[in-house]
DNA sequence: CTGAATCCTCTATGATACTG
DNA sequence: CAGTATCATAGAGGATTCAG
């Protein structure tokens, strides 16, 4: 964050990213200041960190991954795959058989992720009864209070 | 998924998530239960992990935290801020004062999720270059080809 | 100062159908 | 098998306004 500056004027950002469905339309970098949140926001959305946790044990096919996730739809599993393909994380290599196999598999610097990656998993696992227990709480109280 | 015979006979459908080298075992849920991707799609919004790492230095008040991340709307700091004290991360103390004074801080649970979220910030910020490049890359080979 | 309420936009994601 | 193309939707998130 390179705030600070209370007072930045709304630049004409926002180049209204009117495509629908380009891949990664640019995102007007004003706020890329913060590589954490960039990071964050990049490999923080509902698949990808589960996608590189899987890639990290063996590489796999597309179909493979589309199985094993069960729930992720083929869109979301190719967009995904692509965008981690577009920033290192992950390679994807098509072998010029009939039918054609595709595997997708961990770059080294995907692999260097799956360690922090690793440890937020097990805080997961670890802590979740505790989570469990303050948001049962929590909703108790909420309840009680009206 | 009947009697296609394909090279891959019968994969275990569930993979164990994690299976590569933690330092305890993780359990191999399905995926869909599984707390790491419950988790994360909790804290893996665009303003928590900020927000804990924030609080993680020190206690804020409420504008603090408003002119600290530079971007974030009430509406959704708020919401944040009430969503990480539901689930037992943050705690909210009111000073009945004229005017009032909120101070934000963590709890001990919250505190423990400052270790793997550094973990994970440290990792954004010594590929952030890589990562620019492999973009960069990508996108200049995605030009080249048209 | 610390929010709550309201309205609105954009994005992530899913469902479905089609293709080399 | 490994995708693309298209349509649709819920919810994330912002802007603005009101209030204790």
């Amino acid at each position: 964050m390179s705030g600070t500056h209370t007072d930045v004027p709304a630049p004409p950002t926002v180049p209204s990213v009117l495509a629908h469905d380009l891949p990664r339309p640019v995102p007007a970098d004003e706020f890329a200041a913060c590589p954490v949140g960039e990071t964050f926001r990049r490999v923080g959305d509902r698949w990808s960190m589960l996608l590189v946790i899987l890639l990290g044990q063996r590489p796999h096919r597309y179909n493979e991954l589309h199985r094993a996730i069960e729930g992720i739809s083929q869109r979301m599993l190719t967009r995904t795959l692509r965008n981690l393909e577009t920033d290192g994380l992950v390679r994807r290599e098509v072998h010029p058989t009939v039918p054609p196999g595709v595997e997708y598999s961990l770059t080294p610097l995907g692999g260097t992720l799956l360690e922090p990656l690793s440890a937020l998993a097990d805080w997961a696992v670890r802590h979740e009864v505790e989570i469990e227990e303050a948001r049962a709480h929590a909703l108790r109280d909420r309840r009680a209070q009206r």
